[in-house]
DNA sequence: TTGCGCTCCGAAACCGGTTTCGGTTAGCGT
DNA sequence: ACGCTAACCGAAACCGGTTTCGGAGCGCAA
């Protein structure tokens, strides 16, 4: 950089006024004249006077700045949405003028320690967090720090914080209830390790559904795998290994449920027909899968604003809890969800009412 | 944020020392004595010391900070890169404790004022850009206000600036020689619009390939369309249309090479048998596409801590020419490539050998 | 004892803004 | 011509750090 920034004071000199004056005319305060402010104006422009940021916020108190946490990236799910999110942040902030900036944690063990540090270090006004465990930590902290924050996702006690999260349970009732109307009564669950609460959620929904439809609540229809393709390729196998095994599948996401996919198709049973398949995500994705994935299509739009929007808010005094926002996720039916049909299958099913 | 952050005045009033003291016993000046020196480091572990860092660069002049330009969302086949690159300049620039800035411009029209107010703000000591045009006019106004910068991508002419990128043209190459040997002569080409200069180049090099191979470079093979899923699917239909189709497809990214399976698929041609395909990018979801996808993988993992390596270097003081550095794509061979076997392509081919 | 140098810390300027406070000037009425 | 008020701007404190400079206090040798 080797034009030096112009700064107030040769603005001033320019002028032949004071910097306090100079700051006052650009920042609009009642007590300078028309004309002068008019002539500041234009000498700011014409000399190109951009206002050194750290200064000003050093001065006004606040850093005009909020912070993203990004989850880490081991798991290949979270990807798909974090450039959305960080877009609608960025539209949140930018009007007014506030920057985004973006850290993770070099590991999980100093999280706590790493958002500590932000928080006092008056790098950031405000946190965004996603994808919380149960019990969140990192919650806890920012509560006791008073700090304000927003989460994209929710614990399990989501009392008392702002957040904005889609519907899981309500998600897979649905996605159980659209299986049961296709004829489906063993209808399995490929989920995720539960310390993360959507996962949890999930199959909460699953198992709210299956009793709200009078069917058995196997165990062994609930596999818990690693969240991945590979993941719900193995928890499938498994599946069909059992002498039963489900003629439908629900997936806690789109990205396992192309593992399930990918296992059906290696024993030769045809996806939507042999056995069905509902993931989650609604990744645009899912329309070039084999075949292409029905889903439970989550609106990812606007996520990114209404956290930022919420932030904001908060940062200006609103009582957290008043922002908590609840979105539902809508079927999307594509190709692999069909209705019971297969020989097989039927057997199950007059088994299944025998013994009732 | 209630409990106001100790400053340094309190620490020193704390010790009852003065704060030019206590700064320069944390900095580790030589004019500390030692019992002093740990006295005030256990203090402020104590209390929990977090120097304001909006003071701290305002005094030491430096913002400790890198920009980050989000490429605009409207063709969706930017997504997937943009965490891991975040992830990996996070973690270069974490090594040094700096932080990175996320912004976007409103839009297009704007973005030159954009990166100007971000530069002249001083809120950043460098920049990352992304998806350069082939004649960049945001390289332009980094270069004349000789700011730090370092691109993700090149221009047409690469020269006396910093750079990372995978080369496309060598990767077009490969892919078009690896149909050539799998017997292809008909090969074409679907391509994005030429403004960003990644199309140029896979481009240049599928025409390169064609060309060193003996094969005439029939335009009609080449076809613009949309860097979509649609576009590609759209492209391939045209070409399907001619006379004489193609018996195989370059596509310039993964998703376009997804949309070009589909228009197969909807004619009932066999993707790998009966028209080759091949795409680029790697992206894992194409182990998922129907079939799965071959396509040419590009080493993404460190681009992220490469560029963050790079910026950090120029701003210390490196010549930018210094640092430019090309990646090579990987054929992966999954399932759309095959040899030419069908009867109405040999024909193809003979009838190109008596042209010769 | 005086003088010298060295160690260690205090004082103050500075980074570039914002904001309060006080004083000068102009304009007005009488 | 005088006083009063309001408009307008200068001066200075302040935000919370960093860094330079100078001086107090000490030990040591002469």
């Amino acid at each position: 950089m080797s034009s030096k920034p112009v700064s107030l004071k040769v603005l001033a000199a320019h002028l032949g006024l004071t910097v306090g004056t100079v700051s006052r005319a650009l920042n609009g305060y009642a007590d300078i004249s028309p004309a002068t402010r008019k002539r500041v104006q234009t000498a700011a422009k014409e000399l190109g006077y951009r206002p050194n940021q750290n200064a000003r916020r050093l001065s006004i108190g606040s850093p005009e700045t909020v912070g993203y946490l990004m989850p880490r990236l081991n798991h290949s799910g979270s990807q798909p949405f974090i450039a959305q999110l960080l877009q609608g942040l960025g539209e949140a902030l930018g009007k007014r003028h506030w920057d985004l900036l973006v850290t993770h944690a070099d590991s999980s063990q100093d999280e706590l320690a790493h958002i500590e540090r932000l928080v006092r270090s008056g790098r950031v006004g405000g946190l965004v967090i996603s994808r919380p465990l149960k019990n969140d930590p990192r919650i806890r902290l920012l509560q006791d720090l008073k700090f304000p924050f927003v989460v994209h996702g929710r614990t399990a006690s989501c009392d008392n914080y702002a957040w904005y999260d889609v519907d899981g349970e309500d998600a897979f009732v649905t996605a159980v209830n659209h299986l049961v109307a296709l004829g489906h009564s063993r209808i399995a669950f490929v989920g995720a390790p539960l310390q993360h609460q959507f996962a949890q959620d999930r199959l909460n929904g699953y198992q709210t559904a299956i009793k709200a439809n009078g069917l058995p609540l196997d165990p062994d229809l609930i596999q818990i795998a690693e969240f991945s393709d590979d993941g719900g390729e193995m928890a499938t196998n498994l599946l069909l290994d059992f002498a039963q095994p489900p003629t439908a599948v629900v997936c806690i996401s789109d990205t396992v449920a192309l593992g399930a996919l990918a296992a059906l198709r290696a024993r030769g049973l045809r996806p939507g027909i042999d056995v069905s398949v509902i993931g989650y995500d609604g990744l645009k994705f899912g329309n070039h899968s084999n075949p292409p994935l029905t889903t439970m299509a989550q609106p990812q739009a606007h996520a990114g604003r209404r956290l930022g929007d919420m932030l904001l808010a908060i940062i200006d005094g609103d009582d957290p809890a008043m922002h908590q926002e609840l979105q539902r996720a809508q079927l999307l039916r594509r190709k692999t969800d069909g209705p019971l049909h297969c020989a097989k299958a039927q057997q199950d099913i007059s088994k299944r009412e025998e013994i009732q």
